[in-house]
DNA sequence: AATGAATGAGCCTTCATTCAT
DNA sequence: CATGAATGAAGGCTCATTCAT
């Protein structure tokens, strides 16, 4: 059913411009309230159309979730791509890619929120499969570039790259919850500050620190 | 309403035992599936009773996560109030609270991923409000912890205070969505490797690393 | 089932006192709050009991409202029955009617009120059978009243009796929801009140008001 | 919320008449079962929709409740003020109001039945204020009527201002109960009967009545 | 494209009642 | 007599979705 706005769909999310608003207007509203609690009048409403209306754009309102995330993961995904076919090296390709990911926060804070807070329970859905299929890769290339560096000397060689792989992402990706583009610390700033702390650690450089700390004043 | 109730709630958790059962289920279920996408007869089915029997016990769904969340902030704090008390200096300050942190992912990982999950939307409503207050607790807590290994210089000096406080706070509580109590490493060890990435950093020692990073190979 | 509180109530009202109390109480709430809307807990509340031990005491919410009502009814057509005895003359008969009413508004103001507003829907219930009963009664001996005292020349002959003794039933009952024993008029002076009003009307007595009143200034 | 909705409303009843059929079927049933007793279920069954369909036209059974009483009030004042505007003097406004009242019964008994039965506990509503103060306002050009009619001889002098108020108020709106308007008597029959008594009362008049009747035969 | 009316399933909650202890 | 836990039915309301116009 529906056939005219499949075809549109099938057709590329460029065309109407209409259609890409109401994706925004419904990324935001997700983002900020949750999928389940955003109401699809709460969208219609957001749009100054009736609820009934949006069907004529939209499947459902899981496919809208789905534009959204199949977007952004792709774009992310693609910008990863460009980024590990440069061959940087494991340090820099490490500092590109944080420095990406805080630039998608700023450019796309809602589809990542959506991606953070959502993605779990909508990957649960056979039509979200391609989230575990992206975290898979995303994974793997990260945990390339971490083992990459040890073995290259670059990066410690007694990390648990697996753990590490989790801290960095996790870390990244959380942000969304606090980085204010509009504040004083551009994106490149908080990359900056995050791969600071990430590689060389707080703590002051005396002397290498030991497994368990002994007591400093 | 439900007077008879409340006043045994205040009386302390004494005797039922089944208001603690059922807690428990609840905090599980709100943690799998999110507060909103939870039903009450999701819980009530778990616990083997009607739905309307949970109201026996409970006011409403809102005060089961009231309750919940509630006990798990106040845990919490002492716990962290007692470390902060032992006077034990920044460093081993910071190390004993991040390992505090991962213990109470271990031991109460429900009541974190709630926290973690739910506490934003919840936040907003009135009854909620301790949450926010909490959270400012917290951060004076941790920004306390960090100024103070500045300037006794157990901590680099060029460090921003509020950004390495909310990397920590992120990075720790993050953590529930993928640490296992069953899995190989222990609460300790995870924070002893989160420790050593975050004091030293993942990289190797041959020099300081500058500000902002030439190639290394 | 229930055999002993059923016992009990065989054997008549008096004994616990406990049951007096409670039914008291749940006269008042019904009054109060309407019988729908007062919940068996309400009752149970009020009595500082829990809502499962009523039904120590009586079979069903349905069964304190036959109780109260019933005894009501009983009490009122007993006084009633005693004045029409007295053989008084139809306007005394109806002036000690009227005050007996009054009188009942004072010292059972609750039942009264259910009386009023609750019975019409009871009633459709088939134990609550008696109460369309003893409507019957009321209304034949207010219309007796009413015809002797026409064919008696007591009372104007171009009344419709059905309509007057609407009026004043209605009129009478209708007083529960407003009057106040602890206010300055007795039930008595309402009652002579009410009386004067009702025999004499309120106009001024210049000339014998006609049918259709042309214009007075 | 329901924004849409409630701007529909606003704009006034034009339009839908749907909307006034519904209304018209929850009056009805209100009336009949009492508001507590009436569903939402009730109400969409008697429309022949879903309870849910009930929602797409009212936010709430309150709102449906409010309504209604809010059109009867408000047309019950206008009427009134019209009758006091023309400024007929004590007695033929007296004789108007009446008329007009029970006129509204006829017309209207589903509204006026809501008044009398759930006014009072509704009132207790915020929403509800209006039916206070739409009280106060009657009470007063009651007053007025009955006082101006005192002061020009055309009441008795002793009367009890407040008490007749009470009396002709209630004896009034009661009616609602049990006028039929397919019956035999007309609302204006009524209204003359009523008239009749209320002015000079159903004693014949042979004397002027004493305060304390001696005994006749 | 959009409206407006409706569906149907489900949600949180209430409440009279039961019954083992 | 009373408690405390539970039942089962129902109630008001929400919401994604459909569809004729």
């Amino acid at each position: 059913m529906n056939t005219r706005t499949a075809k549109k769909r099938q057709a590329g999310n460029n065309g109407s411009g209409r259609r890409a608003e109401l994706l925004a207007l419904a990324a935001r509203l997700f983002a900020d309230r949750g999928y389940v609690s955003t109401t699809v009048r709460d969208i219609a409403d957001a749009a100054g159309i009736l609820s009934g209306s949006l069907y004529h754009h939209f499947d459902s309102k899981e496919s809208m979730a789905d534009e959204i995330l199949r977007g952004f993961l792709d774009g992310l995904f693609d910008t990863y791509a460009q980024i590990v076919a440069a061959d940087l090296g494991p340090r820099n390709t490490l500092e590109a890619v944080v420095a990406a990911s805080f630039r998608f926060i700023r450019d796309h804070p809602a589809e990542v929120a959506i991606y953070q807070n959502e993605a779990k329970h909508l990957a649960h859905l056979e039509r979200f499969a391609y989230i575990d299929e992206r975290n898979v890769e995303f994974r793997n290339l990260w945990r390339k570039i971490l083992t990459d560096g040890v073995r290259q000397g670059v990066f410690r060689e007694d990390l648990d790259v697996e753990l590490v792989y989790r801290f960095i992402r996790d870390t990244v990706w959380v942000a969304v919850r606090w980085y204010n583009p509009a504040g004083t610390l551009s994106a490149d700033d908080v990359a900056q500050q995050y791969l600071g702390i990430l590689l060389d650690g707080i703590a002051t450089r005396r002397r290498r620190t030991k497994k368990t700390g002994e007591t400093h004043g």
